[in-house]
DNA sequence: TTACATGCAAAGGATTTGCCTCTGA
DNA sequence: TCAGAGGCAAATCCTTTGCATGTAA
């Protein structure tokens, strides 16, 4: 399991503030992919006094400190997740929006070979699948 | 080599405009992934009769009608390839953005392995790699 | 105490849209 | 002819920022 979010701002020296130990508390309960909005709206039913301003900062300053990988799957709004979550890629199903997560170790071997193939050290990926049900 | 994007246009019944003859020209034309603002300073360098709104609503229809793949780096714009280019994915090179195409047949397999694996049959993926050059 | 965080509202950048005019077929 | 396309400017959506105030360390 990933370290609690409070424990990992805590070792950089990130000033606490309850807004962000709100903020890290939604997010490490969270195990999907919520928007801005959505971390907001989840944030302020724990405490009204949080702004969405203030959501956008922190989760920008959650992303600079690794804490955070911001993820895009099309659809204009940055989505986010725990960093430290066990390495994944993610299936959409383009008739529901669902989202899949999946890890095959032979894509990330081959991902990395082929980024060095190419004279580069590969430093991190975005897969995203998409797909339909095949119906039975 | 694809089809030109006008024969296509023509192919779906889509109504031929000054605006689009000369947008899809430019798209026929470019070898790179260009954002919309991009592609609206090349149109308007043939004809400066095209607004950037007519760019924004070609872009569109043209993607709606499987003409135009839609890409996204992260950097918040919209970036556009013709869909009959032959298939490949990006590495992108965080340092100075400069994108990279590759192809690579074992990562397009086993990619179709695991939608179908998972239920799904694949309609498509995004595969963006993110790297640093190595220095020699 | 004091540098940094937050709220609020205004500003920004990308994209869409209403409305009226123009045009391709 | 006339449904659909384009121009222009206003509107929207997501995100960032300036400024005055609040607060962690």
């Amino acid at each position: 399991m990933a370290k609690p979010i409070m424990q990992r701002l805590q070792a950089q020296g990130v000033r606490l503030t309850d807004q962000r130990r709100t903020i890290a508390a939604v997010l490490d309960e969270a195990d999907d992919h919520p928007d801005v909005e959505e971390l907001h709206a989840r944030a302020n039913a724990r405490d009204a006094r949080i702004s969405l301003a203030t959501v956008y900062r922190t989760v920008k300053l959650f992303e600079e400190t690794g804490i955070l990988d911001r993820l895009e799957f099309g659809d204009g709004r940055a989505r986010f997740e725990d960093s430290q979550r066990a390495h994944h890629d993610h299936l959409i199903d383009m008739d529901t929006g669902e989202v899949i997560e999946f890890v095959d170790p032979d894509i990330e071997a081959l991902q990395d070979k082929i980024a060095r193939r190419l004279g580069y050290r590969l430093e991190g990926h975005r897969l995203e699948l998409l797909g339909r049900k095949i119906k039975d």
